[in-house]
DNA sequence: TCTTGTCGCTAGCGCCGCTAGCGAATCGAG
DNA sequence: CTCGATTCGCTAGCGGCGCTAGCGACAAGA
C-alpha cells in the first residue's frame, strides 16, 4: 500500500511538473506573440498574467523578471534566424551567393520580426553572449553566418573577427532602419554594398 | 510716460525670455549629466526636476516629455560628433587615413560617450533623421562621414548609399559591443577589417 | 483525521511619466 | 494707487509600471 502511494504520488508530481512546464511555455508564447502583435511596450507583467490567464506572481515563479522572459523569448528567435540562415546558406551556389544569402535572410528576419529581433539583439542583456555559456541556438546562428563569411575571408584575415563585422555590418543596417534613421528605400543596394566590400575581387 | 512704460516692460520681457531659456540650457545640461554619470535610467523627470531645484511641472513648460529632453542632449550631442569626425577627417593625409580616422573617431565617442551615442542613435525617435527637417548637427555629422568616404567610392557606388552602409558597419560595432554582444578585444582589428574592405585595393 | 507543506491569489509598495488646478506674484487700465 | 486679468510655478494626484509580502485553499503524508 505505501509503495502504491509512493508510485501513485511520483506520477502525480510528474503531471505536476509536466503542466507547470507546459504553463511556462504558454507564458513565453504569449509574451512572444503579444510582443510580435503590439509591441514589448505592451508586454507588461499585468497584461501578460491576464493574457494567460494567471496572476502576476505566478510569472514570478517560472522567471526571475521581465527581462529573463524576454530573454526566453530571444532563445526561441535565434532557433528561427538559425534555421532561417541555414536554409539561404546551403541553398546558395557559390560563397558569394551564400554571404548574399545569408545577409538578406538575417536582414529580412530583423524586418520581418521586429520584437523579436530587439529582444535578441537590443534589449535583453541578460542571456551571456560571447562566451560558451551562450544559448546554443545563439552559437548555432552565429555559425551560420561564420560558415558563410569563411569562404571569402581574404589571407590574414582572421575569420571570427571577419564574421563579426559582418554581423556588424548587417545589425547596423537593421537597427538603423528600424529606428527611422535609415529610409527603407535603398535598403537592398545597402546591402549589395555591405556584400560587395565582404567579397575579394574576382570571386564568386 | 505710456511710452517708457511699454519700453520698460520689453526689457522685463526680455530679460524673462533670456532666463526662461538659460533654465532650458540649464534642464538640458543637467539632464545630459546625469545621463552620463548614473545612465538615462536614473534621468527620471522627478530626480531631474530636483536637481534643477525645479518642480516637476516646469520642466513640460519647456519641454513636451522626456523623449523631447533626451533629443535635445542628443543634438548637443550630434554637434560634438560633427566636430571630432571633422578633426580627424581633416588631420589625415590620405583618403584612407582619413576613412580609418573618422572610423576610430565615430566608434571612440560611441564608446567614450555612451549615454550620448544612446540618445542620438539608439533612443529618442521624435527628431527627424533622413529628412532636411533633421537638425544642422546631424546633416554636419553625416556629411563628415559621406567627405571621407566619397574619395574612396568605386565607380558605379552611389556614394550616399556607400556612406550609410559604413555608418552602419560603425553603428553595429558600436552597439553590439556596447551591449556586450562582441567582445571589448578585438575592436580595432574588427574596426581595421571594417575600413580595410572599404577601400579599394591598392588605394591609400 | 489532523498536521504539514505547496501553490496561486489579493493587496500593496515604491516607483514612473504626465497633468489638473490652485495661489502668489506681476501687469495694465482706470 | 487700486483693482481685475494674466502669468507662472507649485502641490497633489492619476493611472500604470515591476515586483513582493503574506494569506487562504487545497493536497500529501502520518
Amino acid at each position: 500500500m505505501a509503495s502504491t502511494a509512493r508510485i501513485v504520488a511520483m506520477t502525480i508530481q510528474k503531471r505536476r511538473e509536466r503542466e507547470r512546464a507546459e504553463r511556462e511555455r504558454l507564458i513565453v508564447r504569449v509574451a512572444r506573440e503579444l510582443a510580435e502583435a503590439e509591441g514589448w511596450d505592451s508586454v507588461t507583467t499585468r497584461r501578460l498574467a491576464a493574457e494567460v490567464e494567471y496572476s502576476q506572481p505566478v510569472l514570478y515563479s517560472h522567471f526571475k523578471g521581465k527581462d529573463a522572459i524576454m530573454a526566453a523569448v530571444a532563445v526561441q528567435g535565434c532557433e528561427e534566424l538559425a534555421a532561417e540562415l541555414r536554409k539561404a546558406r546551403t541553398s546558395a551556389g557559390s560563397p558569394r551567393q551564400a554571404l548574399a544569402a545569408v545577409g538578406e535572410a538575417y536582414t529580412a528576419f530583423g524586418r520581418r520580426r521586429p520584437a523579436l529581433y530587439d529582444a535578441m539583439f537590443t534589449h535583453a542583456v541578460d542571456l551571456p553572449f560571447a562566451t560558451p555559456e551562450a544559448p546554443a541556438a545563439l552559437h548555432e546562428a552565429f555559425g551560420e553566418l561564420a560558415k558563410a563569411v569563411e569562404p571569402v575571408a581574404a589571407e590574414g584575415d582572421e575569420p571570427e573577427l571577419l564574421t563579426e563585422t559582418y554581423w556588424a555590418g548587417l545589425h547596423g543596417l537593421v537597427t538603423l532602419m528600424r529606428s527611422g534613421r535609415l529610409p527603407e528605400g535603398g535598403h537592398e543596394r545597402r546591402l549589395a554594398l555591405l556584400i560587395g566590400h565582404f567579397v575579394p575581387a574576382g570571386m564568386g
